[in-house]
RNA sequence: GGGCCCAUGGCUUAGGUCGGUUAUAGCGUCCGGCUGAUAACCGGGAGGUCGAGAGUUCAAAUCUCUCUGGGCCCA
C-alpha cells in the first residue's frame, strides 16, 4: 500500500501496539511530559495519597489494576484543570513481613537468633530488602502508563517520616489515648512473639480437641453452674462465669444434683434431667461460686456470675467460663468489671511455679492431667471431642495461645463516635462497604494494639524511668534535649540507635529507658496524609491543601487495613475524615475464577501481558467493567479490546489521514449541513457528558463503554455511510464531512486520553499537533466540555429509527434471499408516528444507499400493503350451523375482509340470516405480491423485491465492480491509481458491462473498459453461475 | 462461628438503587450477506428454569427470607 505523505501523518499499523507504546514512553521521557503535567500550579486542588506498596516482592496483575485505576482518575482530574497534590508515590517499608523475608534469607527463625546476628545488621538488611524490587515496580508503573512522581516518593522508614509519626503518637499520648495495658493476642509460645492477624489468618486448621463439661459449685446454695470448654488448661485461671442476661436458664435435677444451664441446651447435655425451674440469665448475675482451683488467687472480687453479650447457644451450656488472660472477650469483660488479670503461664507456654501440680508443663500437654483431676473430684460431668478450627503458627506449626501480653494501645474505642461520624462523610464505592464491612468494623471498634515485640519498624517513642514515670517523645529535637548524652553521629530513628538513648526523667532523678517496642506498620501507612509532608515540622501549607484527601483507591483487602488506619489516625488528630472518596477494587482472578497465587502457578506476569497485548488494551479491559467486582483476567479477554476498539479507532484515523491528505484538507470554520454530520456532532457532545458523568461517580466502566460504543458507531455507521461523500462529494459536502470527522477525532482523542494514553498520544501527534499546534502532548490539554447547543435529541432519535429501519430492510431482503448487491425498486415504511416520517425524510438518501434501493416512501397504515384473508373456522361453525356451515362460510368470504374484521371486533355480528361470533373466523394477512415484509406493528417495512431487466443488469454491473476492486486490492494498487480493464465471457454479463460502462469505469478508476482477455492481472470469475474473465493493468 | 460480597446461554458479561412488553452485548458456533479504512462489519439461527426453594405483588433477574456453592474480611 502506498502511503501518501501529507500534513496528517498516517498511523503505523504494521508495528504491534505494545512496541508502539514503548516509543510513546520514550517520547514522554525525552520531553518530560509527565513532569510537565504535574508541574502546573493550579487554583483547584485534588488531594490524592498513594497507598504505599512494599517493594520486597514483585508486582502482580492486581497491582496493575490498582495503578490503572489511580491513573485514569488522576489523568482525568489533571486534564480537567485540577492540580493533584501531592502526586507522589509512596513506599511501605516496615513490618513483620519484611523481617520474615530477611529471616528466610538468613535461615533463622527466632528472636534470639536475630539478636545474636546483631540488630543493626539485621535492620540494615531489612532496609535493603524493601527496595529489592523497586525497579520492577517503577518499570511496571511506567509501562502501564501510571504517572506519579517516584523520585520524590514518601518512604515510611525515612527519619522525617518517622518523626511525623512520633509527633502524632505524642498527640495521642497527650490526649490520654496512648496507654499501656494488657492485650490478649494470638501468641506463638515457641517463637515468643504475638502474631499479626494477617499471619494468624494463614494458620487456621481443623483440629480435634477435648471438650469438657465442668461444674462450679455455687457458694450460697446447693447447686452447680455447668460450663463447657475446649481448653481445659485455662480452667486454672478461671475468674468468672458469663451468662446471657436475656437467655432462659433451666435449673434441673440430674442424678441427685442440681445444675443451672441454658434451657435450650438441656437436652443436648443431659439424657434425662428433671426440670425444676426456669430463670432469666439476669437472675443468675451476681451469684458467687467456689473456685475450681486455688493455685492463683487474684486480689479483689472474683468468681461470680456476670452477664455478657457474646454468650451463644450454638454449643456448650450457655454458661461461659472466663479466664481473662486467655481470651479477648474474657479480657475485655474482666476489665469492664474490674476483675484483675491472673496469668500463671510463662512466655514459653508453660505453667509457672504457682501452679504446683503442673508447673513447667506446656499448657496443652497438661490438659489430660487436669481432666483426670476434675474427674477424680467429680466435677467433670462429661467429656467429648470436638472438631473446630484453631490457629497454628504458620512458621513453626505450634498451636497458638490467646495470651495477655503487656502492650501499648491507642484507645480508639474512646473516639468511636467520632470515627463513625467521619465515616458518614465519605463517599464509598461500592456503597455497601460504608455501612457493611467497614461500618460494622467501626460499630464494634476495639482499641488498637499498637506495639510489636519486634525489630524493624517505627520505634515506640515512650521512655520510662524506674519510678514508673513515662514520657512520649514527639520529635528528634525533644529527644536530643532530654537525652543524657548527645545523639550518635549516625543516629537514626530506628532500633538499635533509639534503644541506646537514655533520658533524664523530668519528674525525678531517674534515668529513663525506652520501652523496646516498635509499632504496627499499619500505623505508618495510615499516617501518610501528614507524614509524607513531614508535617507539622515542614510544609504546613502543602498539607492543608491536600487534606482531607479527595480520593483514594486500593483493593478490597485494605478495608480494615489502610482504609481503617487512615480514618482512625486522622480522625483522632484532625477530627476530620482522612479521605472523601474511596474506591475499593475487587480481586483479580484467573480465567477460571480462581484466586491467583504463586504456588498454584496461575499468576499472570504483568511484564508478559505488556509485551503481548500492551498497556492500552489492558487498561481498557480493566476499566470497562466495574472495578470493584472481582474480575477474571486472561490475555485473550483483554486482547479483544485491541480488535474491537483500538483497531477500530486506529482504522478510523487511518481512513481520515489517507483521504484528508489526498484532498489536502485544511480544518476551517464550517456549518455542518449533512444530517449524518449533525448527528455525529450531537452524539459526540452527548458522549462528553456521559464520559464525564461516569468518571465523576467513580464508575469508569460507564465511561469506557460509552467510548467503545461511540467508536463503534463512528466507524461502522458514520464512516461507512459517509465514505462516498469523502471520495466523490462536492466541495461543500467534503468540507462538512472532513471538518466533522476531524473535529470528532480531536475530541475523541482527548476523551480517550485518560483511558488509553498511549494511542491517544499517537493520534494527537499524528493528526492534531501538526495542524493545530499546541503543546507536545495530548495529556497537557484540557478535557473536553460538551456544547449543549450541539446536542439534538431529535436527530439522535431519528438516526436510531433509521438504523432500525435499515435492520428491517436487510431482514426483509434476507427472507426472500435477495442479496444486498442487487438494486431494488423501493421500500415502503409503514408508521403513523410523524417522527418516523421526519426521520426517513431527512435520511432518505442514507436508507437508499444502505439498502441499495431506488426509492423509500412512508405511509401511515399498511392496508395497501397487505390483504386480509378470511378463513372460516369450521370447528366453530360446524357444530352451530351444521348443514348450513358452508353457506355461512360463503357469506363471510363474500364480504370485504376488512369490513368483516371491523364488524367482528365489536362482538358478534349478523350476516343475512346468520349470527356469527368472532371465533367463527380466522383472519390472517398476506403481504402484497412482490414485496417482502419485516418489522412489527407500529413500525414495519415492505421491500419491493420484483426485478426487471434493468435492475438485474445493474446488479451484475455491481458484481463486476466488486470483482475488479478485489483485483485492484490483490495488486495492492494505490487509491488513485488508474487502470485499463478488459472483460470477456457470458453474453448477459457482457451486455450488463456495456450497458453500465460509465458507472463501472468511475467506480474502478478504469481509464478504458474493453472487451478482451489481457492485462497484468487476469482472472476468470464465476458470478452467480455466469462466467466472466476480467483483466486489469495499472496505467503508466 | 460472625459480617459482607458474588452466582445471568459453552465462555466473558450488562441490567439490580427505581419491580413492568420478547433479559444486554461480546467471544465461540451454524446459515446468509457486505467490503478499496477495519484484525472488521451486517442480517438470521441454535443456545437461558437469571444458583435452588419459598414469600411479597396484578407483575420478580430486580424486593424479602431460607438454603447451596464461591470469594473476601474478622474470630
Amino acid at each position: 500500500m502506498t502511503e501518501i505523505s501529507g500534513k496528517f501523518k498516517a498511523l503505523d499499523k504494521e508495528t504491534p501496539l505494545p512496541q508502539k507504546e514503548l516509543e510513546v514512553i520514550r517520547y514522554w521521557e525525552e520531553h518530560g511530559i509527565s513532569e510537565r503535567s504535574r508541574a502546573h500550579v493550579r487554583e483547584k486542588k485534588f488531594g490524592f495519597t498513594e497507598g504505599p506498596p512494599t517493594a520486597n516482592g514483585l508486582p502482580h496483575i492486581g497491582h496493575v489494576l490498582t495503578r490503572v485505576v489511580k491513573d485514569v482518575y488522576l489523568r482525568y482530574k489533571t486534564m480537567d484543570g485540577y492540580q493533584i497534590v501531592p502526586n507522589i508515590a509512596g513506599w511501605d517499608t516496615h513490618g513483620l513481613p519484611v523481617e520474615i523475608e530477611v529471616e528466610k534469607e538468613l535461615g533463622i527463625a527466632s528472636k534470639e537468633e536475630i539478636l545474636d546476628f546483631g540488630l543493626e545488621k539485621f535492620n540494615s538488611m531489612c532496609k535493603e530488602s524493601v527496595f529489592r524490587y523497586e525497579k520492577d515496580w517503577r518499570q511496571m508503573s511506567e509501562r502501564i502508563g501510571f504517572w506519579i512522581d517516584y523520585d520524590n516518593a514518601y518512604i515510611t522508614m525515612d527519619d522525617n517520616y518517622i518523626e511525623s509519626v512520633w509527633w502524632s503518637l505524642k498527640e495521642h499520648w497527650k490526649n490520654g489515648l496512648l496507654e499501656k495495658g494488657h492485650y490478649v493476642v494470638p501468641y506463638c509460645p515457641r517463637c515468643g512473639t504475638p502474631l499479626s492477624s494477617h499471619e494468624v489468618a494463614q494458620g487456621y486448621r481443623q483440629v480435634e480437641d477435648p471438650s469438657i463439661y465442668v461444674r462450679f459449685k455455687a457458694r450460697d446454695e446447693d447447686t452447680y453452674f455447668l460450663a463447657w470448654t475446649t481448653t481445659p488448661w485455662t480452667l486454672i485461671s478461671n475468674l468468672m462465669l458469663a451468662v446471657g442476661e436475656e437467655i432462659d436458664y433451666a435449673l434441673v435435677s440430674y442424678r441427685g444434683e442440681r445444675y443451672y444451664l441454658a434451657e435450650r441446651l438441656v437436652e443436648k447435655v443431659f439424657d434425662n434431667a428433671e426440670l425444676l425451674r426456669i430463670v432469666k440469665g439476669s437472675e443468675l448475675v451476681g451469684k458467687e461460686y467456689q473456685p475450681l482451683f486455688d493455685f492463683v488467687v487474684p486480689e479483689g472480687k472474683s468468681h461470680y456470675v456476670t452477664g455478657a453479650d457474646f454468650v451463644s447457644l450454638d454449643e456448650g451450656t450457655g454458661i461461659v467460663h472466663i479466664a481473662p488472660a486467655f481470651g479477648q472477650d474474657d479480657h475485655e469483660l474482666c476489665m469492664a468489671r474490674g476483675v484483675p488479670l491472673v496469668n500463671p503461664v510463662d512466655e514459653s507456654g508453660r505453667f509457672t511455679e504457682e501452679v504446683s501440680a503442673y508447673k513447667q508443663k506446656f499448657v496443652k500437654d497438661a490438659d489430660p492431667f487436669i481432666i483426670d483431676d476434675l474427674e477424680a473430684r467429680g466435677d467433670l460431668l462429661m467429656t467429648a471431642r470436638v472438631t473446630h478450627t484453631y490457629p497454628f503458627c504458620w512458621r513453626c506449626d505450634s498451636p497458638l495461645l490467646y495470651y495477655a501480653l503487656e502492650s501499648w494501645f491507642i484507645r480508639t474505642s474512646n473516639e468511636k463516635e467520632r470515627l463513625i461520624d467521619n465515616n458518614r462523610e465519605i463517599f464509598w464505592k461500592p456503597e455497601h462497604l460504608k455501612h457493611g464491612r467497614f461500618g460494622n468494623f467501626l460499630d464494634e471498634l476495639k482499641d488498637w494494639a499498637l506495639s510489636r515485640n519486634r525489630f524493624w519498624g517505627t520505634p515506640l517513642p515512650v521512655w520510662i524511668c524506674p519510678e514508673g514515670h513515662e514520657i512520649c517523645i514527639g520529635s528528634k529535637e525533644e529527644l536530643a534535649d532530654l537525652a543524657t548524652a548527645p545523639l550518635e553521629p549516625d543516629f537514626e530513628l530506628h532500633r538499635p540507635w533509639v534503644d541506646r538513648v537514655e533520658l533524664k526523667c523530668p519528674h525525678c532523678t531517674g534515668t529513663m529507658k525506652r520501652v523496646e517496642y516498635v509499632i504496627d506498620c499499619w500505623y505508618d501507612s495510615g499516617s501518610a496524609p501528614f507524614a509524607q509532608f513531614h508535617y507539622p515540622f515542614e510544609n504546613q501549607d502543602k498539607f492543608s491543601e491536600a487534606f482531607p484527601v479527595s480520593f483514594i483507591t486500593e483493593a478490597l483487602d485494605q478495608t480494615r487495613g489502610w482504609f481503617y488506619s487512615l480514618l482512625a489516625i486522622n480522625s483522632l488528630l484532625f477530627h476530620k475524615p482522612a479521605y472523601l472518596k474511596c474506591l475499593t477494587l475487587g480481586l483479580i482472578l484467573d480465567e477460571d475464577g480462581e484466586k491467583m497465587s504463586k504456588t498454584k502457578g496461575n499468576a499472570v506476569d504483568p511484564g508478559k501481558v505488556m509485551e503481548d497485548i500492551g498497556a492500552d488494551a489492558t487498561r481498557l479491559y480493566f476499566l470497562s467493567s466495574p472495578v470493584w467486582k472481582s474480575t477474571r483476567f486472561s490475555e485473550d479477554l483483554a486482547r479483544e479490546k485491541i480488535s474491537k476498539t483500538l483497531n477500530t479507532l486506529i482504522n478510523t484515523v487511518s481512513f481520515f489521514t489517507s483521504n484528508a491528505n489526498i484532498d489536502d484538507f485544511q480544518p476551517s470554520e464550517y456549518e455542518p449541513t449533512n444530517h449524518l454530520d449533525r448527528w455525529l456532532l450531537s452524539k459526540k457532545n452527548s458522549l462528553i457528558n456521559e464520559v464525564r458523568e461516569g468518571l465523576d461517580v467513580l464508575e469508569s466502566h460507564r465511561s469506557a463503554r460509552a467510548l467503545e460504543d461511540f467508536i463503534d458507531s463512528l466507524s461502522n455507521w458514520y464512516l461507512r455511510a459517509s465514505r462516498r461523500r469523502f471520495w466523490e462529494g462536492t466541495d461543500e459536502e467534503k468540507k462538512s464531512a472532513y471538518n466533522t470527522l476531524y473535529e470528532t477525532l480531536e475530541t475523541l482523542t482527548l476523551l480517550v486520553a485518560p483511558f488509553t494514553p498511549f494511542l491517544a498520544e499517537r493520534i494527537y501527534r499524528n493528526i492534531i499537533m501538526p495542524v493545530r499546534g499546541g503543546p507536545e502532548s495530548v495529556h497537557l490539554l484540557e478535557y473536553p466540555v460538551a456544547h449543549g447547543s450541539r446536542i439534538d435529541q431529535d436527530i439522535e432519535s431519528h438516526m436510531d429509527t433509521v438504523i432500525r429501519i435499515t435492520e428491517m430492510g436487510r431482514n426483509a431482503r434476507q427472507q426472500v434471499d435477495m442479496r444486498l448487491r442487487q438494486p431494488l425498486r423501493e421500500m415502503v415504511v409503514v408508521s403513523d408516528d410523524p417522527e418516523v416520517g421526519r426521520a426517513v425524510e431527512g435520511l432518505k438518501e442514507l436508507l437508499m444507499t444502505e439498502l441499495n434501493l431506488k426509492d423509500v416512501r412512508v405511509i401511515h397504515d399498511n392496508t395497501s400493503m397487505v390483504e386480509t384473508v378470511v378463513s372460516p373456522n369450521y370447528s366453530s361453525l360446524g357444530p352451530r350451523f351444521k348443514g348450513e356451515a358452508a353457506a355461512v362460510a360463503d357469506a363471510m368470504e363474500a364480504m370485504a375482509p376488512g369490513e368483516l374484521k371491523r364488524m367482528l371486533e365489536e362482538g358478534s355480528t349478523v350476516l343475512g340470516e346468520f349470527t356469527v361470533i368472532p371465533e367463527d373466523v380466522n383472519f390472517h394477512e398476506r403481504v402484497k405480491e412482490g414485496y417482502a415484509r419485516s418489522g412489527e406493528p407500529g413500525l414495519e417495512v415492505f421491500v419491493d423485491v420484483t426485478l426487471d431487466n434493468e435492475l438485474i443488469m445493474e446488479g451484475m454491473a455491481r458484481d463486476v465492480v466488486r470483482r475488479i476492486q478485489t483485483m485492484r486490492k490483490e495488486l495492492d494498487l494505490g487509491y488513485t491509481q488508474e487502470i485499463d480493464t478488459c472483460y470477456f465471457g457470458d453474453e448477459s454479463m457482457e451486455a450488463s458491462v456495456e450497458y453500465l460502462a460509465d458507472y463501472i469505469k468511475k467506480e474502478t478508476l478504469s481509464r478504458t473498459l474493453k472487451k478482451g482477455e489481457e492485462g497484468d492481472h487476469v482472472k476468470k470469475w464465476n458470478i452467480d453461475g455466469k462466467e466472466l474473465t476480467i483483466g486489469i493493468s495499472p496505467v503508466g
